[in-house]
DNA sequence: CAGAATCCATTTTGATACTG
DNA sequence: CAGTATCAAAATGGATTCTG
């Protein structure tokens, strides 16, 4: 068995670690722009200004913010072709596409429970 | 059949309005700390202050204010004992216990996925 | 204890201009 | 076309104070 573990110093000191890098990867994914390049893509590929259409109201500066992010977890794939004008392409990777399982979820659960919600809100509202 | 059309108002107006509001709902309800709050109640009552100490990181003003949207959008429901000091409870709705699904999904997600990521971002990192 | 309200620093965001 | 940089405006978040 290999450890990594030294006098004194708890072993579990590798799951705090991963705890923390979890919650990390947790807390920036899970944010609307996120979902919604996700849920974007799907199974297509699509380009960087085609995903600007796609994703209403997102400007030029979150969708790259964003997808930088997702690049940099491995969640997309971001292909250059070297051609002139420049042509990029993003394409979900495996993780990215097992997300969007959850991503997915999401979409269905607000429509099933729109009226469920809107009426809610509505009685919150008074 | 009951109709909601008038002259020259399309009918599917009443569909795009309930687009606009699962946007919203979902852009409000996609974010780190709803999610983390609906994790943490689970199947569970929790006070505010439990609350508090469950999810790591979250401020007094955050908590209560997305305890509001989720209680405002019936995900949660707010239970105020009339007792001194007051004692408030929370817990999930039927709405709020069907997203937790979707949660706990990237909650698997994430803890699944942990090692890909790591590994990714530290390529990309150089 | 729960929470509303205020103030203030920091962050986020959008618009715009610039580069390969 | 895709992306970076910059700057002002807007939103967010935290600390603190005050209330029932």
């Amino acid at each position: 068995m290999v450890t990594k573990q030294f006098k004194g110093l708890p072993e579990d000191a590798d799951l705090r670690r991963a705890d923390s890098l979890a919650r990390e990867i947790f807390s920036d994914v899970a944010n609307k722009w996120a979902f919604l390049i996700i849920e974007a893509l799907g199974e297509r590929t699509l380009r960087f200004s085609e995903l600007r259409n796609e994703v209403e109201g997102i400007s030029h500066k979150m969708l790259t913010q964003n997808l930088r992010m997702l690049e940099r977890y491995g969640l997309i794939d971001r292909h250059v072709h070297p051609t002139v004008p420049p042509r990029v392409e993003y394409t979900l990777t495996e993780p990215g596409r097992a997300l969007r399982a959850t991503v997915d979820g999401m979409c269905g659960w607000t429509h099933q429970y729109l009226g469920h919600i809107e009426a809610a809100r509505r009685r919150f509202d008074d």
